[in-house]
DNA sequence: GCCAGATAAATTGTGCACAACTTAATTGTG
DNA sequence: CACAATTAAGTTGTGCACAATTTATCTGGC
Protein backbone atom coordinates (compact mmCIF):
# COMPACT_ATOMS: atom_id res chain seq x y z
CA UNK A 1 0.00 0.00 0.00
CA UNK A 2 1.42 3.20 -1.23
CA UNK A 3 -0.55 5.06 1.45
CA UNK A 4 1.82 3.31 4.42
CA UNK A 5 5.07 3.95 2.73
CA UNK A 6 5.08 7.27 2.94
CA UNK A 7 4.26 7.11 6.48
CA UNK A 8 6.82 9.42 8.89
CA UNK A 9 7.31 6.59 11.13
CA UNK A 10 8.55 4.11 8.27
CA UNK A 11 10.93 6.16 7.15
CA UNK A 12 15.10 5.39 8.25
CA UNK A 13 16.04 8.46 6.73
CA UNK A 14 13.97 10.15 9.14
CA UNK A 15 15.03 8.03 11.75
CA UNK A 16 18.71 9.17 11.06
CA UNK A 17 17.68 13.00 11.25
CA UNK A 18 16.07 13.01 14.27
CA UNK A 19 18.48 10.81 16.03
CA UNK A 20 21.23 12.77 14.82
CA UNK A 21 19.44 16.37 15.98
CA UNK A 22 18.91 14.40 19.32
CA UNK A 23 22.42 13.11 19.79
CA UNK A 24 23.56 16.63 18.98
CA UNK A 25 21.16 18.07 21.44
CA UNK A 26 22.76 15.72 23.97
CA UNK A 27 26.39 17.14 23.49
CA UNK A 28 25.07 20.93 23.18
CA UNK A 29 25.29 21.56 27.24
CA UNK A 30 28.14 19.24 27.35
CA UNK A 31 29.88 21.25 24.87
CA UNK A 32 29.10 24.42 26.20
CA UNK A 33 30.86 23.59 29.38
CA UNK A 34 34.14 24.32 26.90
CA UNK A 35 32.44 27.06 24.67
CA UNK A 36 32.08 24.35 21.71
CA UNK A 37 29.43 24.06 19.18
CA UNK A 38 29.29 20.30 17.71
CA UNK A 39 31.52 20.92 14.24
CA UNK A 40 33.94 22.26 15.92
CA UNK A 41 34.77 19.53 18.48
CA UNK A 42 34.83 17.55 15.32
CA UNK A 43 37.62 19.90 14.15
CA UNK A 44 39.76 19.46 17.24
CA UNK A 45 38.82 15.45 17.29
CA UNK A 46 40.38 15.63 13.49
CA UNK A 47 43.66 18.12 15.10
CA UNK A 48 43.87 16.04 18.38
CA UNK A 49 44.40 13.17 16.51
CA UNK A 50 48.23 14.23 15.59
CA UNK A 51 48.44 17.19 17.81
CA UNK A 52 51.64 18.80 16.54
CA UNK A 53 50.77 18.50 12.78
CA UNK A 54 48.72 21.58 11.27
CA UNK A 55 46.10 20.76 8.70
CA UNK A 56 45.04 22.71 5.78
CA UNK A 57 41.29 23.58 5.80
CA UNK A 58 40.95 21.41 2.42
CA UNK A 59 42.62 18.25 4.46
CA UNK A 60 39.99 19.15 7.61
CA UNK A 61 37.19 19.25 5.38
CA UNK A 62 37.91 15.50 3.48
CA UNK A 63 37.80 13.74 7.31
CA UNK A 64 35.07 15.62 7.74
CA UNK A 65 33.19 16.05 4.04
CA UNK A 66 33.12 19.64 4.77
CA UNK A 67 33.50 22.80 2.18
CA UNK A 68 35.14 25.70 3.47
CA UNK A 69 31.83 27.84 3.05
CA UNK A 70 31.19 26.20 5.70
CA UNK A 71 35.00 25.32 7.39
CA UNK A 72 36.03 28.99 6.55
CA UNK A 73 34.04 30.38 9.43
CA UNK A 74 34.11 27.73 11.55
CA UNK A 75 38.26 28.27 11.93
CA UNK A 76 37.83 31.76 12.44
CA UNK A 77 35.59 31.34 15.55
CA UNK A 78 38.25 28.81 16.80
CA UNK A 79 40.75 31.01 16.36
CA UNK A 80 39.05 33.80 17.84
CA UNK A 81 38.36 31.16 20.95
CA UNK A 82 42.30 30.76 21.30
CA UNK A 83 42.06 26.90 20.01
CA UNK A 84 43.74 27.09 16.91
CA UNK A 85 45.88 29.00 14.84
CA UNK A 86 45.52 29.78 11.21
CA UNK A 87 48.48 31.04 8.77
CA UNK A 88 49.33 30.84 5.22
CA UNK A 89 51.76 27.53 3.82
CA UNK A 90 55.04 29.38 2.78
CA UNK A 91 55.40 26.31 0.36
CA UNK A 92 51.88 27.04 -1.16
CA UNK A 93 50.30 30.53 -0.46
CA UNK A 94 46.80 29.22 -1.52
CA UNK A 95 46.59 26.71 1.85
CA UNK A 96 45.80 27.63 5.07
CA UNK A 97 47.63 25.89 7.64
CA UNK A 98 45.31 25.08 11.13
CA UNK A 99 47.28 24.02 13.62
CA UNK A 100 46.51 23.82 17.82
CA UNK A 101 47.30 26.48 19.67
CA UNK A 102 48.75 25.47 23.42
CA UNK A 103 45.06 25.89 24.67
CA UNK A 104 43.91 23.68 22.13
CA UNK A 105 46.44 20.95 22.62
CA UNK A 106 45.55 21.66 26.37
CA UNK A 107 41.70 21.35 26.19
CA UNK A 108 41.75 17.68 24.98
CA UNK A 109 42.31 16.39 28.89
CA UNK A 110 39.25 18.02 29.92
CA UNK A 111 37.00 17.09 27.04
CA UNK A 112 38.27 12.91 27.22
CA UNK A 113 35.30 11.78 29.33
CA UNK A 114 32.97 13.37 27.03
CA UNK A 115 32.17 10.45 24.24
CA UNK A 116 31.54 8.27 27.40
CA UNK A 117 29.01 10.70 28.83
CA UNK A 118 27.70 10.24 25.17
CA UNK A 119 27.46 6.87 24.62
CA UNK A 120 25.57 6.49 28.32
CA UNK A 121 22.56 9.02 26.91
CA UNK A 122 22.06 6.53 24.02
CA UNK A 123 20.87 3.64 26.07
CA UNK A 124 22.66 0.98 23.58
CA UNK A 125 25.66 -1.18 24.98
CA UNK A 126 29.38 -0.93 23.52
CA UNK A 127 28.55 -3.87 21.22
CA UNK A 128 24.99 -2.13 19.92
CA UNK A 129 27.00 1.11 19.71
CA UNK A 130 29.93 -0.59 17.54
CA UNK A 131 27.89 -1.93 15.31
CA UNK A 132 25.36 1.15 14.88
CA UNK A 133 28.50 2.87 14.03
CA UNK A 134 29.87 0.00 11.50
CA UNK A 135 26.57 0.32 9.54
CA UNK A 136 26.36 3.81 9.57
CA UNK A 137 29.97 4.21 8.54
CA UNK A 138 28.67 1.62 5.40
CA UNK A 139 26.24 3.45 4.45
CA UNK A 140 27.68 6.62 4.55
CA UNK A 141 30.68 5.05 2.38
CA UNK A 142 28.44 4.00 -0.43
CA UNK A 143 26.56 6.86 -0.79
CA UNK A 144 30.52 8.76 -1.25
CA UNK A 145 30.93 5.82 -3.66
CA UNK A 146 28.04 6.11 -5.64
CA UNK A 147 28.72 10.03 -6.23
CA UNK A 148 32.05 9.53 -7.19
CA UNK A 149 30.80 7.69 -10.16
CA UNK B 1 43.83 4.05 25.69
CA UNK B 2 42.48 7.69 25.89
CA UNK B 3 44.15 9.05 22.75
CA UNK B 4 42.30 6.38 20.86
CA UNK B 5 39.06 6.86 22.17
CA UNK B 6 38.63 10.73 20.61
CA UNK B 7 39.85 9.33 17.03
CA UNK B 8 37.36 10.52 15.02
CA UNK B 9 36.38 7.18 13.24
CA UNK B 10 36.03 5.83 16.97
CA UNK B 11 32.92 8.11 17.42
CA UNK B 12 29.01 6.61 16.79
CA UNK B 13 28.15 10.28 16.45
CA UNK B 14 30.44 11.21 13.97
CA UNK B 15 29.09 8.46 12.05
CA UNK B 16 25.52 9.53 12.33
CA UNK B 17 26.40 12.73 12.03
CA UNK B 18 27.97 12.07 8.36
CA UNK B 19 25.27 9.08 7.58
CA UNK B 20 22.46 12.05 8.21
CA UNK B 21 24.19 14.69 5.95
CA UNK B 22 25.04 12.02 3.11
CA UNK B 23 21.76 10.79 2.63
CA UNK B 24 20.30 15.09 2.51
CA UNK B 25 22.92 14.95 0.12
CA UNK B 26 20.70 11.80 -1.89
CA UNK B 27 17.98 13.68 -1.29
CA UNK B 28 18.65 17.02 -2.82
CA UNK B 29 18.75 16.43 -6.52
CA UNK B 30 15.78 13.92 -5.96
CA UNK B 31 13.82 16.67 -4.08
CA UNK B 32 14.89 19.07 -6.61
CA UNK B 33 13.10 17.81 -9.09
CA UNK B 34 9.97 19.22 -6.87
CA UNK B 35 11.52 22.03 -5.48
CA UNK B 36 11.43 21.04 -2.22
CA UNK B 37 14.21 20.75 0.67
CA UNK B 38 14.31 17.74 2.84
CA UNK B 39 12.46 19.40 6.12
CA UNK B 40 10.33 21.00 3.49
CA UNK B 41 9.74 17.20 2.71
CA UNK B 42 9.17 16.17 6.08
CA UNK B 43 6.16 18.20 7.11
CA UNK B 44 4.51 17.00 3.86
CA UNK B 45 4.69 13.20 4.83
CA UNK B 46 2.65 14.76 8.14
CA UNK B 47 0.24 16.09 5.99
CA UNK B 48 -0.29 13.55 3.55
CA UNK B 49 -0.79 11.69 6.41
CA UNK B 50 -4.14 12.68 6.83
CA UNK B 51 -4.42 14.69 3.85
CA UNK B 52 -7.91 16.40 4.45
CA UNK B 53 -7.13 17.25 7.99
CA UNK B 54 -5.38 20.46 9.10
CA UNK B 55 -2.33 20.29 11.90
CA UNK B 56 -1.29 23.18 14.01
CA UNK B 57 1.99 24.27 13.60
CA UNK B 58 3.01 22.71 16.88
CA UNK B 59 1.13 19.56 16.17
CA UNK B 60 3.61 19.43 13.55
CA UNK B 61 6.37 20.67 15.79
CA UNK B 62 5.63 17.58 18.05
CA UNK B 63 5.80 15.11 15.10
CA UNK B 64 9.17 16.23 14.13
CA UNK B 65 10.92 17.77 16.89
CA UNK B 66 11.02 21.08 15.51
CA UNK B 67 9.58 24.76 17.40
CA UNK B 68 8.54 27.54 15.87
CA UNK B 69 11.13 28.94 15.04
CA UNK B 70 12.14 26.36 12.54
CA UNK B 71 8.76 25.83 11.33
CA UNK B 72 7.35 29.29 11.13
CA UNK B 73 9.38 30.63 7.97
CA UNK B 74 10.06 27.21 6.33
CA UNK B 75 5.91 27.12 6.59
CA UNK B 76 5.68 29.89 4.77
CA UNK B 77 8.19 28.89 1.86
CA UNK B 78 5.48 25.89 1.68
CA UNK B 79 2.51 28.66 1.14
CA UNK B 80 4.76 30.71 -1.19
CA UNK B 81 5.01 27.22 -3.28
CA UNK B 82 0.93 27.05 -3.33
CA UNK B 83 1.71 23.53 -1.14
CA UNK B 84 -0.03 24.43 1.98
CA UNK B 85 -2.39 27.25 2.99
CA UNK B 86 -2.46 28.97 6.54
CA UNK B 87 -5.28 30.60 8.44
CA UNK B 88 -5.93 31.07 12.24
CA UNK B 89 -8.02 29.03 14.15
CA UNK B 90 -11.40 30.17 15.03
CA UNK B 91 -11.75 28.25 18.10
CA UNK B 92 -8.29 29.23 19.40
CA UNK B 93 -6.83 32.44 17.37
CA UNK B 94 -3.35 31.53 18.81
CA UNK B 95 -3.13 28.51 16.98
CA UNK B 96 -2.44 28.56 12.51
CA UNK B 97 -3.95 25.57 11.03
CA UNK B 98 -1.82 24.38 8.33
CA UNK B 99 -3.54 22.17 5.70
CA UNK B 100 -2.71 21.01 2.27
CA UNK B 101 -3.72 22.93 -1.07
CA UNK B 102 -4.80 21.01 -3.89
CA UNK B 103 -1.60 21.50 -5.69
CA UNK B 104 -0.14 20.03 -2.31
CA UNK B 105 -2.10 16.88 -2.34
CA UNK B 106 -1.15 16.25 -5.89
CA UNK B 107 2.12 16.47 -4.99
CA UNK B 108 1.81 13.27 -3.07
CA UNK B 109 1.68 11.36 -6.46
CA UNK B 110 4.94 12.29 -7.93
CA UNK B 111 6.35 11.70 -4.96
CA UNK B 112 5.79 7.87 -3.76
CA UNK B 113 8.61 6.31 -5.40
CA UNK B 114 11.43 8.85 -3.79
CA UNK B 115 11.57 5.97 -0.57
CA UNK B 116 12.39 3.49 -2.56
CA UNK B 117 15.12 5.71 -4.93
CA UNK B 118 16.66 6.26 -1.72
CA UNK B 119 16.45 3.05 -0.23
CA UNK B 120 18.39 1.59 -3.12
CA UNK B 121 21.27 4.37 -2.87
CA UNK B 122 22.02 3.25 1.03
CA UNK B 123 22.99 0.05 -0.45
CA UNK B 124 21.26 -1.55 2.58
CA UNK B 125 18.53 -4.58 1.97
CA UNK B 126 15.11 -3.58 3.24
CA UNK B 127 15.45 -5.62 6.63
CA UNK B 128 18.50 -4.25 7.44
CA UNK B 129 17.07 -1.23 6.62
CA UNK B 130 14.24 -2.16 9.44
CA UNK B 131 16.89 -2.78 11.64
CA UNK B 132 18.75 0.37 11.17
CA UNK B 133 15.60 2.96 11.50
CA UNK B 134 14.58 0.82 14.35
CA UNK B 135 17.56 1.09 16.53
CA UNK B 136 18.27 5.09 15.64
CA UNK B 137 14.26 5.26 16.87
CA UNK B 138 14.86 3.37 20.21
CA UNK B 139 18.11 5.61 20.60
CA UNK B 140 16.18 9.16 19.88
CA UNK B 141 13.27 7.92 21.96
CA UNK B 142 15.85 7.00 25.10
CA UNK B 143 17.30 10.57 24.89
CA UNK B 144 13.82 12.29 24.47
CA UNK B 145 12.65 10.27 27.43
CA UNK B 146 15.99 11.51 29.92
CA UNK B 147 15.10 14.77 28.93
CA UNK B 148 11.69 14.64 30.35
CA UNK B 149 12.73 13.89 33.73
C1' DG C 1 59.18 32.19 -19.51
C1' DC C 2 54.12 32.47 -20.64
C1' DC C 3 49.57 31.43 -19.98
C1' DA C 4 45.38 28.31 -19.89
C1' DG C 5 43.48 25.36 -16.78
C1' DA C 6 43.41 23.65 -12.20
C1' DT C 7 43.42 24.23 -7.24
C1' DA C 8 42.75 26.50 -2.38
C1' DA C 9 40.33 29.38 0.44
C1' DA C 10 37.12 32.90 1.11
C1' DT C 11 32.70 35.18 0.14
C1' DT C 12 27.75 35.53 -0.83
C1' DG C 13 23.20 33.93 -0.52
C1' DT C 14 19.60 30.54 1.01
C1' DG C 15 17.63 27.51 4.30
C1' DC C 16 17.59 25.06 8.24
C1' DA C 17 18.12 24.45 13.77
C1' DC C 18 17.80 26.33 18.06
C1' DA C 19 18.04 29.67 22.04
C1' DA C 20 16.00 33.71 23.77
C1' DC C 21 12.58 36.92 23.48
C1' DT C 22 8.05 39.19 22.00
C1' DT C 23 3.18 39.46 21.17
C1' DA C 24 -1.28 37.88 21.53
C1' DA C 25 -4.81 34.82 23.15
C1' DT C 26 -6.50 31.59 26.56
C1' DT C 27 -7.04 29.28 31.05
C1' DG C 28 -7.22 28.54 35.82
C1' DT C 29 -7.72 30.41 40.47
C1' DG C 30 -9.29 33.30 43.81
C1' DC D 1 -15.24 38.64 36.99
C1' DA D 2 -10.20 39.83 37.29
C1' DC D 3 -5.74 38.78 36.39
C1' DA D 4 -1.57 36.04 36.86
C1' DA D 5 0.29 32.19 34.68
C1' DT D 6 0.35 29.53 30.61
C1' DT D 7 0.31 28.56 25.79
C1' DA D 8 0.89 29.42 20.54
C1' DA D 9 3.20 31.44 17.00
C1' DG D 10 6.37 34.61 15.35
C1' DT D 11 10.86 37.27 15.55
C1' DT D 12 15.78 37.96 16.28
C1' DG D 13 20.38 36.45 16.46
C1' DT D 14 24.00 32.82 16.00
C1' DG D 15 26.02 28.99 13.75
C1' DC D 16 26.10 25.50 10.68
C1' DA D 17 25.59 23.28 5.59
C1' DC D 18 25.93 23.87 0.92
C1' DA D 19 25.65 25.92 -3.88
C1' DA D 20 27.71 29.31 -6.66
C1' DT D 21 30.98 32.66 -7.34
C1' DT D 22 35.38 35.24 -6.57
C1' DT D 23 40.26 35.91 -5.76
C1' DA D 24 44.74 34.36 -5.48
C1' DT D 25 48.12 30.99 -6.42
C1' DC D 26 50.12 27.18 -8.69
C1' DT D 27 51.09 23.71 -12.48
C1' DG D 28 51.78 21.76 -16.91
C1' DG D 29 52.30 22.28 -21.86
C1' DC D 30 54.23 24.89 -25.19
Amino acid sequence: MVTDDLALRRQACFALYAASRALTDVYRPILDEFGLTYPQYLVLLVLWERPDEARSVSELGAELRLDSGTLSPLLKRLEGAGLVARRRSVRDERRVEVGLTEQGRALRERVCDVPLRIAQATGLGLDELVALRDTLTRVTDTIHRQKEQ
